[in-house]
RNA sequence: GCCUGGAUAGCUUAGUGGUAAAGCACACCCUUGGUAAGGGUGAGACCGUGGGUUCAAUCCCCACUCCAGGCUCCA
């Protein structure tokens, strides 16, 4: 007990989860005798484990599992670490073939098991650590049943996964589980339709969302914007179909490596064709169209380009995961020595997307190559270490904090990745830089040096939101529908009280139109509250009221989206105020 | 794709082995209101699709489709 005391409160909050996770497979033994452990952690958010279970084990047994680990919480049973020979751990296990896959991996590592007992009861391998008791576990609840592949390999058995949660305070525990409900209010999934942004129709097909006109103003803002961004940095800006031949993509490599998430291929007349899943060899085509110098690099070509991927029904969620995606693609080729410039350039302009978007939650991760996976990349183990190391290099002077993913790199080269979360805490990728140093040379890529020599150049992909549909429902969660005022449908809202001030409201609502603002006339015969909160739920960001007090004074009164009354003021006034808040992005 | 659930009006949900209820939204009428829901009336559902069990299925069983959570995969 006093040990446990002096442990920070992270860690005994981990310890606690774990130890929470053990009475879990306790209590499910004696539930489900049949049943066996496999394995489990206490992760961010609470714990998780393993069972490899024949029978079937659904949310609503929960509550009886849970009193089941009340029962052996309330007996408060020591919780004991044994360090244990690897012989008599074999036997101890030796019905369980994941235990003793698990032995096999401290075997090779040259350590000995460490078990944890639970009073006389219950034992398990494992590294630990735990509460001294039972009774020193929190307030917990158990959340959700889902199936897992065991080491998360899809060829292998699917387990059934318990996830659940504990905490020190049950105020505490309360106030998690609040945040989940509140969180799950913002799911752009149900945002979207509801603020008429998006739709996803059944005979369309699944992952293919269509945006609405007020989604398409968002989409369209945000290209805007990107263009702005580009158009200051030397991006020209190009057009690529969505189709290219079957043929193009095996030059590449893609077919190798890309094959699955590719749509069937289909003839016209004698050649064959895909739809593109990625825009980069349009892009080269356009590179490699004509002789190039060195003094036309670095060339930066972009796109917003439509790609169409074959993600699997089970992968597909609202806009964060769908089969068409639109990427805002560059693809910069350029001289060696261009390396860091360029990076630079394209690390800075996704930090000031971010910062447009409010965005400051996120985290960056340097993905590179797995060396031991030779299936899923280019085999050239020189040319990554370069490229790894190139990218590692660039990352630390930019001072951003990152973390190393091994094995997410492309298949032609590591990458700098902003990741974020959305409103229910799963992780997304959004911005993506990628070194590749392969594929000029693979596809033949070339221009003239100074000294008449050829060389192929460096290609640096550049997805600078990553997504358009991703962003865009990721955005929605960010500001939980109440978009910016540059960013939203619809900007202002004019709101007549009675129906003798509509000629009045109409001018009102044309001069803004004049602006280029965009505004909306709600002339409806409901009451004017009832309009006020139509409009408070559209999240629109200002409500013009008029009534014969402003008619007479030829003004309007003013309220913002969330507060109250702004008072009254001129048309001019408001109309200025509006447009310089849209410039600065506000 | 795999594991576990779910699907009732445009939306959110109630309900039953004898073809269904409410609120919101919609239409019409009354109301002309000063900063988050004025009142009334009406229309709207082969209860996701296809099979099966049954005298009878929206309800029970099976398959499929779509959705959700997770796994795998990924921008």
């Amino acid at each position: 007990m006093k040990q446990s005391q002096e442990t920070p409160r992270s860690q005994k909050l981990q310890a606690m989860r774990h130890s929470a996770e053990h009475v879990l497979e306790q209590a499910m033994l004696k539930l489900y005798p049949g049943l066996m452990m496999a394995m489990g952690p206490a992760i961010e958010d609470g714990f998780y484990f393993d069972f490899d279970f024949s029978g079937k084990i659904s949310e609503q047994d929960l509550p009886n599992i849970e009193a089941e680990m009340k029962n052996i919480i309330k007996k408060n049973l020591p919780i004991r670490k044994e360090a244990c020979p690897m012989k008599k751990a074999r036997e101890l296990f030796n019905h369980n073939p994941y235990k003793q896959e698990w032995l096999d991996e401290i075997e090779k590592k040259g350590e000995t098991p460490t078990l944890y007992w639970t009073g006389s009861e219950f034992v398990d391998l494992c590294a630990g650590p735990h509460v001294a008791s039972t009774g020193e576990i929190g307030p917990f609840k158990l959340l959700t049943v889902a199936g897992a592949y065991w080491h998360g390999d899809e060829n292998q058995k699917m387990l059934t996964r318990i996830y659940g949660t504990a905490f020190e305070t049950k105020p505490e525990l309360d106030r998690y589980l609040w945040q989940i409900e509140e969180a799950k209010k913002r799911d752009h999934r149900k945002l979207g339709p509801k603020l008429d942004l998006f739709v996803i129709n059944e005979d369309i097909g699944k992952g293919l969302p269509l945006l609405t006109p007020k989604g398409t103003v968002v989409r369209n803002e945000i290209l805007a914007y990107e263009k702005e961004l580009e158009g200051r940095t030397g991006f020209q800006e190009v057009w690529t179909p969505h189709i290219a031949k079957s043929d193009l993509y095996k030059r590449t490599g893609h077919w190798d490596h890309y094959r699955e998430i590719m749509y069937a291929p289909f003839g016209i007349e004698s050649e064959t064709y895909v739809l593109k899943p990625m825009n980069c060899p349009h892009h080269y085509m356009i590179y490699a169209s004509r002789p190039r110098s060195y003094r036309e690099l670095p060339l930066r070509l972009s796109e917003p380009g439509t790609c169409y991927r074959y993600e699997k029904s089970g992968e597909l969620g609202g806009l964060t995961r769908v089969r068409s995606l639109t990427i805002d693609d560059s693809h910069i080729l350029m001289r060696e020595e261009q390396i860091d410039a360029e990076f630079e350039l394209c690390i800075n302009l996704v930090l000031a997307m971010f910062k447009a978007f409010g965005l400051n939650k996120y985290w960056v991760r340097l993905s590179l190559n797995d060396p031991a996976d030779h299936a899923k990349y280019i085999a050239d183990p020189k040319t990554w270490k370069k490229a790894g190391r190139k990218l590692e290099e660039i990352v630390k002077k930019s001072r951003l904090t990152y973390e190393i993913a091994k094995g997410e790199a492309s298949f032609y080269g590591p990458k700098i990745d902003f990741m974020v979360k959305d409103a229910i805490g799963r992780a997304w990728q959004m911005s993506t830089l990628q070194l590749d140093l392969f594929m000029a040379k693979k596809l033949g890529l070339v221009y003239t040096d100074a000294d008449g020599s050829e060389k192929h150049p460096v290609i640096l992909h550049r997805g600078l939101t990553g997504s358009l549909e991703r962003t865009i429902g990721l955005l929605i969660e960010h500001y939980a529908g109440a978009f910016p005022l540059w960013l939203s449908p619809t900007q202002v809202i004019v709101i007549p009280i009675a129906d003798r001030h509509h000629s009045y409201a109409k001018k009102v609502s044309a001069s803004l139109n004049d602006k280029h603002l965009r505004v909306e006339l709600d002339d409806r015969p409901s009451s004017m509250q009832k309009r006020i909160r139509d409009a408070e739920l559209a999240k629109v960001p200002f409500m013009i009221i008029v009534g014969d007090n402003e008619r007479i004074k030829g003004d309007i009164s003013v309220r913002t989206r969330g507060k109250a009354d702004l008072g009254r003021m001129s048309l001019a006034t408001l109309e200025k105020k509006l447009l310089k808040q849209i410039a600065e992005k506000r």
